[in-house]
DNA sequence: GTTAAACCAAGTAAAATAGTCGGAATTGGA
DNA sequence: TCCAATTCCGACTATTTTACTTGGTTTAAC
């Protein structure tokens, strides 16, 4: 039940865009070099949330990346959802997917449904302005 | 963030041994065919759920598999986390791991933590035998 | 002593993971 | 006008994990 690197990397870059966020754009190679993540890996990540409506990119020199939302309006869930997929259990909880035939009576589906319901809460009561709040509440003590 | 057929297949198994408990032991070609899983690929989860102490064994002819304890001091969250180990998103929040240098200021890893203890916390309060209580509600109403 | 079962270790094909690589298109600034 | 910095794109690849299978040994009931 880990997650790939995909949700993790994706989580991680998002966080240091809104953490570093100003007026310009920010070039991958810095989200990169700060997280510690390849930056070619990287790559492909971001375009899968640009896609998805998460960060907006500017091509060329001075070129980078931003959130398209503000921080407060993008949930951990969402990053993770794009990159991983839905947080299903099993295949049978995924949602607009055909469930088994057995799904009527089947008990250990109500259990993947708790599992599945749970996490996806979790992330989705997390955003990314949430992580920076947090994040500054650590660092003030210092 | 799947569940491997190593999760799914033994909280199938272990339900079905609580559902078709009694007295005498369980051979584990009943249970792979009324489970629908291989029996011989159910072999080795189940040899990790008696290795664990979730499930008794009795050999030769006319053996078979037996819970090692009742039905309701069983979790769901046992059973997974014997098979497929701890319900960690990142290594990072894995008990008794190293966690990384940055662990003390690291927000992601809050996330993380998170959600395996959510995940935990769902799986934990789940028991055999409510599952077997559900099914039989779902089935009185035939 | 035959048969039904658990037990064990090793092997394996297919899929997923975690990247790399090479290049094309875009754009700001010298 | 050209160069450098950057995004964008698609294909390739080594490694690991998954989901098994196979072939045998041991144990115990009848």
């Amino acid at each position: 039940m880990k997650l790939s690197t995909k949700g993790r990397y994706g989580v991680k870059a998002m966080f240091d865009l809104a953490l570093n966020s100003d007026e310009d754009p920010i070039p991958l190679k810095d989200i990169a070099s700060r997280q510690e993540i390849s930056e070619s890996y990287l790559e492909q990540l971001i375009s899968g949330l640009r896609k998805a409506g998460l960060v907006k990119s500017v091509r060329g020199a001075q070129g980078g990346y931003l959130l398209a939302k503000s921080p407060d309006k993008i949930t951990v869930g969402e990053v993770i959802r794009t990159l991983e997929g839905p947080m299903a259990p099993s295949e049978c909880v995924v949602e607009d997917t055909q469930a088994c035939e057995k799904s009527d009576y089947c008990v250990t589906r109500l259990v993947w449904k708790k599992m599945k319901d749970s996490v996806n809460e979790v992330m989705d009561s997390i955003t990314l302005q949430d992580m920076v709040d947090e994040y500054s509440s650590i660092n003030k003590e210092k």
